[in-house]
DNA sequence: GTCGGTATTGCGACGCCTTGCAACAACAGC
DNA sequence: GCTGTTGTTGCAAGGCGTCGCAATACCGAC
């Protein structure tokens, strides 16, 4: 019995984005879009893996690697550093958003436009330079942190 | 006989500093100081342990990250990560300050304390943020790349 | 000068990620 | 449905960086 039209999802359109461009859906493929599908945020990329394995044993870090970038090339998700310069993917990003990365305590938040907006401007004014957003990481200590600190 | 009172550089402090802290004064870190010194800029924590290795073959990796580890702690080097993630060691820093990476060429800036500084006072005010200027790279496309790309 | 406590080293193993390559399989065309 | 092309996969190996542990050697004390 064909499934009902379920909630249509953006990860819907990836199988015909990819063969027009020449590429092919695989099984392994859609193992990873399940599960970037199940989620949502942040993840790196061995958190990633290992959500693929547990979906499909048989799932090998290469493959989801060369699937991400794919993907990122298809613009469902983007990659920054985190403050250790591992990999982080953020799945279907509404916007470009850098991060704040609180280096004591490890969390970490998202970082508007609106925030970074004005050295976005400069450094496009004064050095004609292009900020990525989505790479940007700052890295820090963040407001209770920095109070623990400062009175222990 | 012996050498003629030199140049003082603020390296030679680091044995002093090291035993005022509990810590040993070593010929492996005498030959990573030696590679500092003979430097400046940025370099990533491979190709200090490729010039460790040049100068006494016997260097090991896991002895130079650990010593860099101990330099950042006196402050001598901070490092931070490049835009693959990678880390990058800047000799000693005159003033905090950031990076800028051209993710197409590959060419770097430094950025200094007054471009960032609206966004350091801004997340300070709005978040309670205190950001690590020395740790923060901001990716994108430099000038050059950019209008390369718009006409090619 | 020697001795002992302990910081440091070197080793081996591991984790994350990338790359080259031969074998495989998706998919367009018949 | 079969077939050939060629994009993908899995493997193996490698590079960068970290960690635990036993052996070493620095350095302060006697």
């Amino acid at each position: 019995m064909p499934a009902a039209i379920g909630p249509s999802s953006p990860w819907d359109a990836v199988p015909d984005l990819l063969r027009a461009r020449g590429m092919r859906w695989t099984p392994q493929r859609r193992t990873l879009i399940e599960v970037l599908a199940g989620i949502g945020g942040h993840l790196t990329g061995a958190e990633l893996v290992e959500r693929c394995r547990a979906a499909d044993p048989t799932t090998t870090p290469s493959t989801v690697y060369r699937t991400l970038d794919v993907l990122e090339e298809l613009g469902f998700i983007r990659h920054g550093h985190g403050a250790d310069g591992r990999e982080e993917f953020h799945v279907l990003p509404r916007t470009a958003h850098g991060h704040l990365h609180c280096g004591t305590c490890g969390s970490s938040w998202e970082l508007g436009a609106s925030e970074v907006g004005g050295l976005v401007r400069a450094l496009r004014r004064g050095r004609g330079f292009h900020v990525d957003l989505s790479h940007v990481t700052i890295v820090g200590q963040c407001e209770s942190c920095a109070s623990a600190e400062s009175r222990p």
